[in-house]
DNA sequence: AAGTGGTCTAGACCACCTT
DNA sequence: AGGTGGTCTAGACCACTTG
């Protein structure tokens, strides 16, 4: 009888693991130049494609740099990348047990302002539908915001009733968007928002803008405002 | 002459835009259950597997759930997500065109207190370095760190000279971690810290917690501090 | 139990970049 | 100009989970 053995598939997880283990033992060091592909591949006995794969979640994590021709090194400047999940307002503060309600303090039909115009790098003034919210978790507030809707990308908001539905989860559910960009800081309370906050003028908030686009076309732009305790949520890529 | 079509492969990122186009459209809609994949290249006329990558970035972004068996779905309750970089605090200073220098306040050998233990979700204490530093632009305060570091996992520390090595740099260097956990939120300078950041007890400053594992073993725990101005930033996955 | 997504192989060609 | 990663095909088997 032959004693074959069971000729054990590599999965492209335990090929990760092994280049990781590799940078972590010093055997391929910051700045290094890695193997080709392929040479892992035959070192490891799987396929280009495998080694491909793993090698491309290194990549995507920010642990090592691809460029054709020049091969995969370790990178020199190694930066913490993270993904970051915001849920609907209104399910964030179900899923805490509370009540949601929210408020429309705002809705009004105006020609973009420049700070957005800025946000979306776009030089023309187009007409937007500008709503200010605040979203309530128990009665007490939760989240403050200030949005404008681009109406040539989206129309059909000027039909819809605000206090029925939230902008927030309409347009995520109507609009999807392929392009998103995050910003958070720390803010003192400005006057016009701290009495809605039930906060005092200067207290600390956290500032959050969110701009989306579909494609090239401005969908919403949104700065949020949160009070202490709020906390956003990152982690690494499962992967 | 047969008028052979040149055959048009399809692109991954094509038919991801497709399946994304008919979203949009309303031709898929919110919860809505999408053709099997093999149905789908079927009708594009490419491979299961070239449908199956497109899929797979729009499940990555949360447009769709995949499920074996159960299929793909649209998403009925979307998150907007987003990846998050953040560089090495040397280098986002000297990228503003600023001086960088840090100051070590602290360095300590400890026992693991409470709140750490809590964020490495670890029961028994462990020995760990216990630092505190600033890092400056331009001689400014722009963040305070407030930082403990596993010693079992990485007893190299102790014979570094902190006033040379930032540990921000030399951890994220020599020690890459599989797994990293993120939190943001506003708080009010407490007494010990502000004076240090220069500014007002109970002003505004954003609060950046991050715990970072070797597999299953706590490298660093860090609580930063950054004042009014500073941003975090984070975008769609480019895909 | 069966159907769906998930993965691996093997091979080919392509596109981009460095040398 | 040539070498590297990037992608697609074709086919097979596997693993999970739902009906």
């Amino acid at each position: 009888m032959s004693q074959d053995k069971p000729a054990p598939r590599l999965a492209w997880t335990e090929v990760r693991d092994m280049i990781r283990a590799r940078m972590a033992a010093g055997q391929y060091k910051s700045g290094d130049k890695l193997p080709r592909d392929a040479d892992i591949a035959a070192e490891l006995g799987c396929t280009r494609t495998t080694v491909h794969r793993a090698m491309n979640a290194l990549a995507s994590t920010g642990l090592v740099e691809r460029v054709r021709k020049g091969g995969t090194h370790v990178k020199a400047d190694p930066i913490t990348r993270a993904t970051l999940d915001i849920p609907i307002t209104r399910l964030e503060v179900l899923a805490q047990g509370r009540a949601y309600t929210h408020r429309v303090i705002l809705a009004k039909t105006v020609a973009s302002p420049p700070e957005v115009m800025a946000r979306f790098g776009i030089k023309a003034a187009r007409l937007m539908l500008h709503l200010q919210a605040l979203h309530l978790a128990d009665q007490q507030p939760y989240i403050w915001e200030n949005r404008w809707i681009d109406l040539e990308t989206c129309p059909e908001v000027l039909g819809l009733d605000w206090t029925q539905n939230s902008a927030n989860e309409w347009l995520v559910r109507h609009k999807a968007y392929s392009r998103v960009e995050l910003r958070f800081g720390a803010v003192a309370a400005p006057h016009d928002i701290a009495p809605h906050m039930n906060v005092a003028q200067g207290a600390p908030l956290l500032h959050i803008e969110r701009a989306t686009w579909q494609g090239d076309d401005p969908i919403t732009f949104v700065q949020s405002f949160a009070p202490q305790g709020y906390h956003i949520c990152a982690q690494s890529q499962p992967v």
